[in-house]
DNA sequence: CTCTCGATGCACT
DNA sequence: GTGCATCGAGAGA
C-alpha cells in the first residue's frame, strides 16, 4: 500500500470525502503500526458551506483549511476531544474532510487499551473515538499525510460505487441539509444516526 | 431499543 | 458570554 499522492486531495472536498472511503489510515509508533479502513466521512468546505470551519475566512486555527492538500487538520471540540480531517479542495479554495469513522485491521489490542473498551464498533464508530484509539495528538495538526511517517493515508480496498451512502452530516446546527455525510453501506464501524 | 443530558475548555463575538 | 463537526451514562419503553 502506498500514500495517496498529494493530487488525490487537489480535487473538490466532496469528491475526495467519497473516494476516502476504503482507504487505510496508518498510525506508526515506533515499531507498532495501526491499521483501520476509512468507513465514514464527511466533507466541509469553504465557499458555499456555513457548516465549514473555514467558512468564515481564514484565522489561526483553521489556516490548515487553506494550506497545501493532504495535510492533517486537528481541531478540539466540547472541551475534551479531538477530530482528524484531511485538507482537501479544488485549486484556490479551502475544506477538508472530516474522517468520522474506521474499521480496526491492525493493532487492534493496542486501540482496545487507548480506549478501555472491547474489539466492536464503539472502538473506531466516531470521529473523537477514532483519534483516542489511534493516539493521535494535537500536535500532529498540519501533519502531511501523503509522507510515510507517523500518521499517513494509503490506497486501500476498492469500495464498489453502490455501496457508498450520502446523508446528512451529523451534530452541526448550519447546512444541514446537504448530503456530505459519506458511508460504507452494511459496515459494522459506521456510526448510526437518524435518518 | 429510544431519548436526554452533563462534562469540559477554547475560539470567536 | 456563547456555541460547539462528541461521547457515554442513565432513564424509560
Amino acid at each position: 500500500m502506498q500514500p495517496l499522492k498529494r493530487s488525490f486531495f487537489a480535487r473538490d472536498t466532496v469528491i475526495v470525502a467519497q473516494e476516502l472511503l476504503g482507504k487505510y489510515l496508518i498510525r506508526q509508533i515506533g515499531n507498532l503500526r495501526l491499521v483501520g479502513m476509512i468507513v465514514e466521512t464527511e466533507a466541509y468546505r469553504a465557499h458555499d458551506d456555513p457548516a465549514c470551519h473555514a467558512y468564515k475566512g481564514k484565522t489561526a486555527r483553521t489556516a490548515v483549511l487553506f494550506g497545501e492538500v493532504g495535510h492533517a487538520y486537528i481541531y478540539f471540540i466540547y472541551g475534551m476531544y479531538y477530530c482528524l480531517n484531511v485538507s482537501a479542495h479544488s485549486p484556490h479554495l479551502a475544506g477538508g474532510v472530516l474522517i468520522r469513522a474506521i474499521e480496526p485491521l491492525e493493532g487492534i489490542s493496542f486501540m482496545e487499551q487507548q480506549r478501555n473498551k472491547p474489539f466492536g464498533p464503539a472502538l473506531t464508530n466516531g470521529p473523537g473515538k477514532l483519534v483516542q484509539a489511534f493516539a493521535i495528538p494535537p500536535t500532529f495538526n498540519d501533519l502531511d499525510l501523503t509522507q510515510q511517517g507517523p500518521l499517513y493515508i494509503t490506497t486501500g480496498k476498492l469500495i464498489d460505487p453502490s455501496l457508498i451512502n450520502a446523508t446528512r452530516r451529523i451534530g452541526i446546527t448550519k447546512a444541514k441539509d446537504k448530503l456530505w455525510r459519506f458511508i460504507i453501506a452494511d459496515n459494522k464501524f459506521v456510526s448510526h444516526h437518524k435518518p
